[in-house]
RNA sequence: GCGCCCGUAGCUCAGCCGGAUAGAGCACUUGAUUCCUAAUCAAGAUGUCGCAGGUUCGAGUCCUGCCGGGCGCGCCA
């Protein structure tokens, strides 16, 4: 059960009475009352706006309403208190019993506690990483394919029917600098001597295994053929290196794609004319000169009559132009294509995961969404902002030639997996992250990692010892869900079924935010409250976790703690992240 | 010059479609360990929510303008 979205139902209900008896005009609007937790937890358990949104439509002071309505929240049996409070707020206090019956709840819902079908199924498709297929993956990506993937994760535990998709870059001109690359590579496993590597090719040494697997498939055949001959073939071979690189550097990181979606095929399959026929046909494309951009070096710039889409009656600064000079797509022609092959395999809903680098491109892919989907698909682009990598507080320097912790395997080698995506997920995506090697490992209380992996740990410890008092089959959560729980009565511990309780808002708010982050919180909240229940036990006996005298109690305490590795277990599988068992 | 994002305690940050006296952690001070992991916990102090207007019962949150920082600005992807 939700918890909020009961008691909105129940005040819903309540105020409908008001309405049938007179107290209240009928016919109001209670789309915006709404239950919540209230900041202060001396405000109880939830707090009611209803008669500060109704106060101006139903004609009555906003405290009137108020006693109203708490008057007939009191009657009701797991309402212990209903207070007017402030302006005109109804602060609900709920009944010991009616905690213990959520923890029962969520014990006998077991893993999955806070899934809901949310989604109802409808299709979503989130695009993260997509990075160019020119060399392994960096630091700067890993928060991206992180938040992708966990926020794919989240959307897919909550009912959409998510696919995971990666956009291949493979068509433009960065690839056959690629290929050039690789051919000097090639020319290198032949035996020739290659000196430096020329200006504007990729010098990185990841690319020397390539030009040898390439010299030992195709033997010395590219040697003497003009560039013509070989790039085709040769960008096929670099290209394919590059994606098995990249999706081994996703691989250590847990991250995967249900479709990795190439731009060549786009362009080879004709989908681009395709979609450029589309805007055509609806009156979307003319041909014009745009305004110099300004503030930025002019003197190559000329005018130049384009093909441009009216981005601009779709709330973009500008029409953009979808050719290059030599009849070329852009890369943003492309990319309409490749949006509106989404839209042509059913999605309406639309996420994509790009780098801040990206961030003059939301209104434009926008606007291609809209014209193309005529406003019936969504687009939501989360930007997700620069990682700043440090060491014990010091920049890293994040320069190739250093070769330290650039990229992102080195740093998943240094932390693990499991820190790497957590630290993550501790940032909204739109602000800043830094990202510090030597505190993510550190067992210490600003260490979110730890702090939560020691809950779980902890949890797991106290179950492990309570199987000494308790026989196996009754620790299954299930079985503890049949426990008598009304010795749980300190504040400690129904503050902490209250935190359990929350679960599933904190869910319901992230994905429909699409704010993956706010479970990270929620999961350091709930570990807080448990360590404190935890260290509370050491003053005080009767809440220690595991008690051989009192085994009745024991029950119950163990079921509390079930019930608290089911939540953060859960939270971090929707993280990619691994609960441990214990730490030694 | 224009666009997008950010600006909240000394530091790093939460603040959920506008809600009550703006919250955590770190750092600082003090305290808790024969007791389930003290790798933890408790107590104390900390604010012109960048500035100025506006919208309304109510603004950190919405609107406008300014200031400061980041990212970007046709024929790169």
């Amino acid at each position: 059960m939700n918890v909020f979205n009961y008691l909105s139902d129940v005040i819903r209900m309540e105020i409908e009475a008001l309405c049938d008896a007179g107290a209240l005009p009928a016919g109001l609007d209670l789309s915006s009352v709404s239950v919540e937790p209230p900041r202060e937890a001396e405000h109880g358990d939830a707090a009611c706006n209803a008669a500060l949104v109704l106060a101006k439509q139903a004609r009555r002071k906003p405290r009137e309403i108020a006693e109203h309505l708490a008057e007939r929240m009191e009657g009701r049996v797991e309402i212990r208190a209903a207070e007017v409070a402030g302006p005109g707020f109804v602060n609900l206090r709920l009944t010991d019993e009616f905690w213990w019956a959520r923890l029962s709840e969520l014990l006998a819902t077991g893993p999955g506690y806070g899934a809901t079908n949310l989604g109802g199924g409808q299709p979503v498709n989130v695009e993260y990483v997509s990075t160019n297929p020119t060399g392994p993956l960096h630091v700067g990506h890993a928060r991206g394919a992180v938040v992708g993937d966990a926020l794919a994760n989240l959307l897919a535990h909550m009912g959409f029917a998510v696919t995971r998709e990666y956009y291949v870059n493979d068509a433009g001109a960065q690839v056959d600098t690629l290929a050039r690359s690789v051919h000097t590579r090639y020319r290198e496993a032949c035996g020739e001597a290659i000196g430096t590597i020329p200006e504007g090719l990729y010098p990185g040494d990841y690319l020397v295994p390539v030009g040898k697997a390439l010299a030992a498939r195709d033997g010395r055949r590219w040697l003497e053929e003009p560039e013509s001959a070989w790039l085709p073939e040769i960008r096929r071979f670099a290209i394919d290196a590059m994606m098995d690189l990249v999706r081994a550097d996703l691989d250590a990181l847990g991250v995967r794609h249900d479709v990795f979606r190439s731009e060549r095929e786009l362009v080879d399959e004709g989908r681009v004319d395709d979609a450029y026929a589309a805007l055509e046909a609806a009156g979307l494309i003319y041909s014009g000169v745009l305004e110099p951009p300004k503030g930025k070096r002019d003197e190559d710039w000329e005018p130049r009559e384009q093909s441009l889409f009216r981005a601009s009656a779709f709330g973009d600064d500008t029409d953009r132009p979808l050719r290059k000079s030599d009849g070329a797509w852009t890369y943003f022609a492309t990319d309409i294509a490749y949006h509106r092959d989404k839209i042509e395999r059913g999605f309406t809903d639309l996420i994509d995961v790009w780098g801040a680098d990206h961030g003059g491109y939301v209104k434009r892919m926008k606007a291609a969404v809209a014209a193309l989907s005529g406003d019936s698909a969504s687009l939501d682009v989360k930007i997700c902002q620069m990682v700043k990598l440090l060491d014990g507080g010091e920049p890293v320097a994040m320069s190739k030639r250093a070769g330290r912790f650039v990229t992102l395997r080195d740093v998943v080698d240094e932390v693990g997996r499991d820190v790497v995506r957590f630290i993550m997920l501790t940032r909204r995506n739109d602000a800043p992250l830094d990202f510090d090697l030597r505190r993510v490992t550190e067992q210490s209380r600003d260490n979110p990692v730890f702090y939560v992996q020691y809950a779980h740990a902890r949890a797991c410890s106290a179950l492990r010892r309570g199987a000494e008092i308790v026989p196996e089959p009754e620790l299954a959560p299930a079985a503890l869900a049949r426990a008598d729980l009304t010795s749980l009565d300190d504040p400690a511990e129904l503050d902490l079924i209250r935190r359990l309780c929350q679960w599933p808002r904190v869910l319901v708010g992230a994905a429909l935010a699409h704010e993956p982050h706010r479970i990270a919180f929620h999961l350091q909240e709930l570990a807080a409250d448990f360590h404190l229940l935890w260290t509370r036990g050491k003053d005080d006996p009767r809440l220690r976790f595991v008690d051989g005298e009192r085994p009745a109690e024991t029950r119950a305490r163990l079921a509390l703690i079930s019930a608290v590795k089911i939540v953060i277990a859960e939270g971090l599988a929707l993280f990619g992240v691994e609960p441990v068992q214990e730490m030694r």
